[in-house]
RNA sequence: GGAGGGGUUCCCGAGCGGUCAAAGGGGGCAGACUGUAAAUCUGUUGGCUCAGCCUUCGAAGGUUCGAAUCCUUCCCCCUCCA
């Protein structure tokens, strides 16, 4: 095991907080690989950059010869984690819990060392714990404690409704705390309270509290708003090599730096000398597309970061259209298809009223050619690549 | 339990008997400009067999030639008092 000075600074890089640093410490000096916890809300299927700044640091903890217990929240998750929402979440069936904790599982060895990590389940403690139990957990804080968590008082303050099983959100993630005897649980900056809850509890139940570590949120594409599936400014990890890559190539410029910061595994010393490149003229394009690669190789290979460059350029530089597009197959009876049903069918827009509106607005093309004619009729046997905006394409045959 | 306020299209929010598929803003989408950037500007933003028709304003009924707007019942949220 590294020497401590070493394995703290590779604990503390890019984190926001470290809470209490010098009990880590003590941790850290007597020997034993120490317990991680991190735990995963199971709402999205869909492992994304985002969660990986985590997932990351989790890795370096594990290469440091750490435990990692990566809990997967599947009874919270049928509460419903109220962190960061201000409107009450509608809870998960099991069935809906299942289904998404399994892609989790199999998505996240894609970072993480199998060997050191233990995959465990909230609801197999939690199911056990009688009802008398629970209110004796609930007994432990107060509302007016409660309230003080950010998300909580905006809503309260904002005359929304805030739900009691709400309030046990952070009390059970806490005593998931103690049912693993974690020594330190990482979390994103807007889980600060519930990490915080982990050690109360814990002490309130004679252990030793854990340390917790903090990592930033990452904004999503939109550069505002943290990164999330239902925002739908995400990338996903088993996004196709060449979505990754378009994707991250149309962050601004200012948010690049921070997803560098966040997600690269590039020396800090390399950063620095890129941001000094760019002050004097160098076009941050080019670190950008640096970075895509970096990216795309992380998930799918050098191979595919190559290709997914080359398809990017022969793309969007040269006006070309992509190498794979769907195929799609639609029948006429006879007189043809018009134009709009055709691109509502190939999936191209979500209606025809839509299809009808982007041909008006010139946002059409048929065959790389400008297309406004809203009676034009697709006839059998016609062969056609159909273009709507920039990225979506639709190979389409008249049969 | 009592008193008051409120539920409008993806979100916020106006409308308060016909001129309402519903102002304004946000977000989204498209176009221009570009580095597929960002910012900015322009257009657009329920659906369909699209100059016409159909379905939307918490739910269900009712009044009316006509309702998001009036009445009844129900559901939900917020505030204050107990």
């Amino acid at each position: 095991m590294a020497p401590l000075n070493e394995q703290l600074d590779v604990i503390k890089r890019g984190c926001e907080e470290l809470l209490v640093e010098s009990e880590l410490l003590e941790r850290l000096a007597s020997g034993g690989p120490l317990r991680v916890k991190a735990g995963f809300d199971p709402t999205a299927p869909d492992l994304h950059l985002g969660h990986t700044v985590l997932i990351n640091k989790l890795r370096q903890l594990q290469d440091l010869g750490h435990h990692v217990l990566f809990l997967i929240g599947d009874f919270t998750g049928m509460i419903g984690d109220p962190t960061g929402k201000n409107t009450t979440r509608p809870p998960l069936t099991r069935e809906e819990v299942a289904r998404n904790a399994e892609t989790y599982t199999k998505q996240v060895f894609k970072i993480l060392d199998r060997t050191r990590t233990e995959v465990v389940f909230n609801s197999s403690w939690m199911d056990k714990l009688a009802a008398a139990d629970m209110i004796k957990l609930a007994a432990t804080h107060t509302v007016a404690r409660m309230l003080e968590r950010d998300d909580f008082s905006k809503r309260y303050q904002g005359k929304q409704p805030i739900a009691i099983h709400e309030f046990l959100y952070p009390l059970v993630q806490g005593y998931d705390s103690v049912a693993l005897r974690a020594d330190i649980e990482l979390g994103g900056t807007d889980q600060k309270f519930n990490l915080l809850m982990g050690r109360e509890l814990q002490k309130h139940f004679g252990q030793k509290p854990q340390a917790i570590l903090t990592m930033p949120l990452l904004e999503g594409l939109d550069g505002v708003n943290k990164m999330s599936k239902s925002l739908g400014n995400y990338v996903g990890i088993d996004e196709p090599a060449t979505e990754i890559f378009g994707k991250l190539m149309s962050i601004s410029d200012e948010i690049m730096w921070r997803y560098i910061e966040l997600l690269s595994f590039v020396p800090l010393a390399a950063v620095r000398q890129w941001k000094q490149e760019v002050a004097k003229g160098r076009n941050p394009r080019d670190i950008k597309v640096a970075f895509a690669q970096e990216i795309v190789e992380r998930f799918h290979g050098s191979a595919a970061a190559q290709a997914a460059l080359a398809d990017f350029e022969a793309r969007f530089r040269q006006g070309g259209v992509p190498q794979d597009m769907p195929d799609v197959s639609l029948h006429s009876d006879g007189g043809g298809i018009a134009i709009a049903q055709v691109l509502k069918q190939a999936g191209l827009t979500a209606s025809t009223s839509e299809a009808l509106r982007l041909l008006e607005q010139g946002g059409v093309k048929l065959n790389g050619e400008k297309m406004n004619d809203k009676s034009r009729l697709l006839k059998t046997g016609e062969q056609v690549v159909l273009q709507v905006g920039k990225r979506k394409f639709a190979r389409v045959t008249i049969t």
